[in-house]
DNA sequence: CAACAAAACTAACAATTGTTAGTTTTATAC
DNA sequence: GTATAAAACTAACAATTGTTAGTTTTGTTG
């Protein structure tokens, strides 16, 4: 593993901070205590509080909206997308539980340009979610319970597993996988 | 309707506000303008922030607390249990969305006594669940899939549930219900 | 060792925070 | 209409907030 520069040392601790209490309840000399040094010297690396929360956010967000592209846009079938959909969770979660915390919970202190960004982005992964399910029901590939149920409870099940996952230990990445696809998708083939 | 008392008004204002931006980012001040007084004025009503945060969340936790006891506690198959359980969620929900908002986002923000009665409660509650599920496993009632995924992402969803239910329109609470317990439990069964 | 950049420091700022004290207004009861 | 209680107000407090300016220390490169 080659070193983080100290810019990502300080997102990463602030991740961190950011799940255990929320971005609102963190001050930048809690994040300074955890690395060690005084507040003000985090501003030889860092541009401002928010700077942090939008860094750690828009990366996510846009590490969801590229996956869901390719999947989108791909030729497999509606359950396939679906289980690429929850594959593509479990990998973002791995690797970066912390940072996922603050795009569940703090999205909304975002300011300005990355707000609309954010909610754009999360609107359009939504939106391209619902239409996954709707094809497949009208493939009959999905049973057709009520869409929108099916929609937020797989979101939910897979924007929550930040929250879940470390409490396993060591749980294999293609376990939970097969898992996940198990518990979320045999209810509504 | 019987009229809300002074306190329930500013604890119902709080919940909303809470709800929107998190406990620490919501100032006395934007509570009390949410009331149309001044902050100073709250505190004819209220002891503290913390107080109105604690009777919030400690109130709908005890409301969990209790319905869970009484099903535990009954003489229902593990499926119907689970039936129960997902009722429970879509009538507390229904009746306090925005309480919910607090309770699993802002349950960090308690303090001392309150904090640890709160894990506690949460803590019994899911090793509640979790003896359900297990108990339907072993009378094959349930597919031996993971049970701890089982027990994860059907709490997931129903936890969520108030992020998503005041989007659909005036949608039925026992169609909800019912709905709930298909895409949930059509795959475990 | 001299030079330079990276990264830390001290000290302070203006704004905002939850809360208190004391006072005034509003509504209710006799 | 006067007394009482409820609910609002103004003014202020001590502490904490994110951030800046200016300085010193640390580490690297020739």
């Amino acid at each position: 593993m080659k070193p983080e520069s100290r810019k990502q040392e300080i997102i990463s601790a602030a991740a961190i901070l950011f799940k255990e209490k929320g971005y609102s309840a963190v001050t930048m000399r809690d994040l300074a205590k955890a690395m060690g040094i005084k507040a003000a010297s985090l501003y030889n690396h860092i541009q401002s509080k928010q700077e942090i929360l939008s860094t750690i956010i828009i990366d996510l967000a846009e590490e969801f909206t590229f996956g869901m592209n390719q999947i989108v846009n791909s030729e497999y079938s509606s359950i396939q997308k679906l289980e690429n959909i929850i594959s593509l969770h479990v990998d973002v979660t791995l690797r970066n539980a912390d940072g996922l915390a603050s795009l569940n919970n703090d999205w909304m202190h975002l300011e300005e340009d990355n707000l609309i960004y954010f909610e754009k982005m999360r609107h359009d992964y939504e939106e391209n979610f619902r239409d996954i399910v709707k094809k497949g029901v009208s493939n009959q590939e999905i049973k057709a319970y009520n869409i929108e149920i099916i929609v937020f409870s797989t979101l939910s099940t897979l924007r929550t597993l930040y929250l879940w996952y470390p409490k396993q230990k060591n749980i294999d990445a293609n376990i939970l996988k097969r898992d996940m696809i198990s518990v979320l998708l045999q209810g509504v083939i």
